[in-house]
DNA sequence: GAGTTTGAAACT
DNA sequence: CAGTTTCAAACTC
């Protein structure tokens, strides 16, 4: 079964609520007060396209509806996208569903989806049907190719452009695009009812804006007329899981061509017009106090700016840099890098890429296509923080340092350069299995960074680049716990070091039930829990494929691997991808917990905070009963294990994935918090 | 939250 | 290309 027979037979069981009133001949979506209870649970999807499709799927979308004032709330999205590269971008029909990679530089590349015929949502949005809608769409990821993955057809035009914003700064955990192809359905959900209900502009304040820059959209047929629009879904994550459902879930809508022709927009532009004089208005009143961003993301990547002086139109600005749109959250000022300025923006663009053709270039490539291989394009050149801080452009982007580099006295942790120019893989050198068996160990301390650093016992789970958020500095503790408290968690690979460890240790020793096999089955079926990297997410899976990326330390692995029959992964040392929704008929499971029902687990859950995608068994049969009760949860298979079984029967989409990776994922606890969670279901 | 440090970007 | 300045993020207090 191919990925689209899959994903059609599965059905997304997304379950949308149409509107309750409104007239053939209505010109928007009404909202009715009533209907602003209802909320459509957008799970937030994950850098994996397959979580995202299977978040969607898993997610079930409802129509705010107002009275009166129908409108649409539009973020305006910067995504120079339409690169030929995705047939979709160019066929507002249907397409098969292919997946390709997510932005590795946002945390919430956009998934769009195509709905070859939208018009369900107008017939229902007509029709008072107040039933569920079921969902049934070919999912068609329409994100950027990843670069430096020659595997991979899709490409980019020069410059790379500017992607899709990722998404609300305050949604971060993850997002998704939903193209209404054909389509004229804007469906949307304003965060923020305090803005979104207002009937004029003015009336909001910035203050009540839940994200950057909506677009107010006051006649549906602003929207009908154009042939694309892309639904975005975004949670935020920061809130558990009841208040995620309390205060609904981002679903917004961006004309997908609105970029790509701006011009061809141009009622939407008057919309975009409108917001520009609210926008000024609000520049006429009391300059609003400067507001740093939380974070320098938003948490999951998103990238949130605070530049006094640049206008966001140079590379100082991070949003800007990254061929984003500022966000809402941004703290900018006299900002420019909006949509509304696009041509300011492209000017700017130009210019800096004519100074440097590779300014909007990943900094990160994987050329080497091995996580510690993987290099700062640029290098950096550090003097005084021995690239050990977020100040290094290598550290940051957690790759080595290499001869690229100017650093001295590199002590990149993930590889440093020598000071005759050679590079070290720190990682992979500095690893041992004693040392992982070890990993769970709580006596080891968490590095901290710059004076501290030296001397103090590493974690070896710092020796893995998957997680220095929280194993650096104290800043990295405070975003653990913030996280730990605003995200969702799922437990990564490292969690299950110590079984991994454990088992293969054992198999190694030949202390096993002399069925090395199935020891490994079992140690391999725990390893394959995708690891869920948001932020910088380099999707080693494009055009049908998805990435299970492992933590570095499986490389030690690989030889065990090897050694029993299972498919080479010495050359995959950062990760593999596999194939849930493809080709094969078996695939790698998937299990995707819609974070806006009533069964996501409570709030301070570590696996609820958690923003990866958990595929284990145990939740994929969770799922599966979740799914037949409530068609909210959606499963594709549940094969890993079976895929895992076939040991010989080699993965076929076997794929390196980067090593940009930032999502903090928790420790071995945290695994059991998560099926603890999951039993209470 | 303010101030400092840092290194990239921008400029000369 | 090198040196300096500007800038914003990272970091410290």
């Amino acid at each position: 079964m191919d990925s689209s027979a899959r994903l059609n037979n599965k059905t997304l069981s997304r379950s949308i609520v149409a509107p309750t009133t409104t007239s053939s001949t209505s010109t928007a979506i009404p909202i009715s007060d009533s209907a602003k209870s209802q909320v459509i649970n957008i799970i937030p999807t994950y850098p994996f396209n397959f979580c995202s499709i299977t978040a969607l799927q898993s997610s079930h979308l409802s129509i705010f509806q107002e009275n009166q004032h129908q409108r649409v709330m539009l973020r305006r999205c910067l995504q120079y996208e339409d690169d030929g590269s995705n047939p979709l971008a160019n066929n507002p029909g249907f397409s098969a569903p292919t997946n390709s990679i997510a932005n590795p530089d946002s945390c919430c590349g956009p998934l769009n989806l195509e709905i070859p015929n939208a018009s369900w949502l107008e017939s229902n949005a007509t029709s008072g049907n107040m039933d569920a809608i079921g969902l049934s769409l070919p999912i068609v990821s329409n994100l950027p190719a990843q670069r430096g993955m020659p595997s991979f057809p899709a490409s980019r035009p020069s410059g790379i452009g500017l992607h899709l914003n990722s998404i609300i700064s305050s949604a971060p955990v993850g997002c998704a695009c939903m193209r209404l192809a054909g389509g004229n359905y804007p469906i949307v959900q304003e965060r923020n009812p305090g803005f979104m209900l207002s009937s004029h502009p003015s009336e909001g304040t910035n203050s009540s804006f839940g994200f950057a820059d909506p677009i107010e959209i006051s006649n549906i047929n602003d929207l009908r007329h154009n042939s694309q629009f892309s639904l975005r879904a975004c949670s935020d994550t920061a809130e558990s899981a009841q208040s995620f459902k309390a205060s609904g879930d981002y679903l917004l809508l961006t004309p997908a061509s609105y970029h790509a022709n701006p011009s061809g927009m141009g009622k939407l532009q008057s919309h975009v017009d409108h917001i520009d004089e609210f926008e000024n208005f609000n520049q006429l009143s009391p300059p609003r106090k400067r507001k740093r961003a939380i974070s320098a993301t938003d948490g999951d990547g998103c990238k949130m700016c605070n530049c006094m002086k640049s206008k966001c139109l140079k590379l100082y600005c991070e949003c800007f840099s990254s061929g984003n749109y500022c966000a809402e959250s941004c703290a900018c000022h006299g900002c420019l890098n909006k949509p509304d300025y696009e041509d300011t923006v492209q000017d700017a663009r130009h210019q800096i890429e004519i100074r440097n053709p590779l300014a909007f270039v990943s900094k990160v490539e994987d050329k080497w296509l091995t996580t510690s291989s993987a290099r700062h394009k640029r290098g950096c050149s550090c003097k005084k923080s021995m690239c050990l801080q977020k100040y290094c452009n290598c550290f940051q982007s957690r790759v080595g340092c290499s001869e690229e580099c100017r650093c001295k006295s590199c002590k990149n942790t993930y590889g440093w350069k020598e000071d005759n120019g050679s590079s070290m893989e720190r990682v992979s050198q500095s690893t041992n299995f004693k040392g992982w068996e070890t990993a769970s160990n709580e006596e080891l301390a968490a590095v901290t960074v710059g004076k501290d650093m030296q001397g103090k016992i590493c974690h070896p789970h710092i020796l893995t680049p998957t997680t220095p958020s929280f194993q650096f500095s104290d800043h990295g503790k405070d975003a653990f716990k913030s996280r730990l408290s605003s995200r969702r968690y799922f437990p990564s690979p490292d969690s299950d070091l110590t079984i991994l460890s454990s088992h293969i240790k054992s198999l190694i020793s030949g202390d096993s039930d002399g069925n090395g096999t199935d020891m490994l089955q079992k140690t391999s079926t725990e390893v394959l829990h995708p690891v869920c990297y948001n932020e910088e997410f380099d999707s080693g899976g494009i055009n049908d494929r998805t990435s299970f990326s492992l933590s570095p330390k499986y490389d030690k692995y690989a030889d065990v691997y090897n050694r029993i029959g299972m498919p080479n992964v010495q050359s995959m040392p950062s990760g593999f991808t596999a194939s849930p929704i493809t080709g094969n008929s078996k695939s790698i499971s998937q299990a995707v917990i819609s974070p806006g029902t009533d069964h996501f687990p409570p709030k301070g859950s570590l696996w609820h905070d958690s923003p990866c995608t958990p595929l284990t068994d145990g939740v994929t049969k969770i799922h599966e009963g979740l799914d037949s009760k409530n068609d909210v949860y959606t499963i594709l298979t549940d094969d890993t294990s079976e895929v895992l079984k076939q040991a010989d029967t080699p993965l076929k989409d076997v794929k390196v994935s980067s090593p940009k990776r930032k999502r903090v994922c928790p420790p071995d606890n945290h695994c059991r918090e998560f099926e603890s969670n999951l039993q209470k279901f």
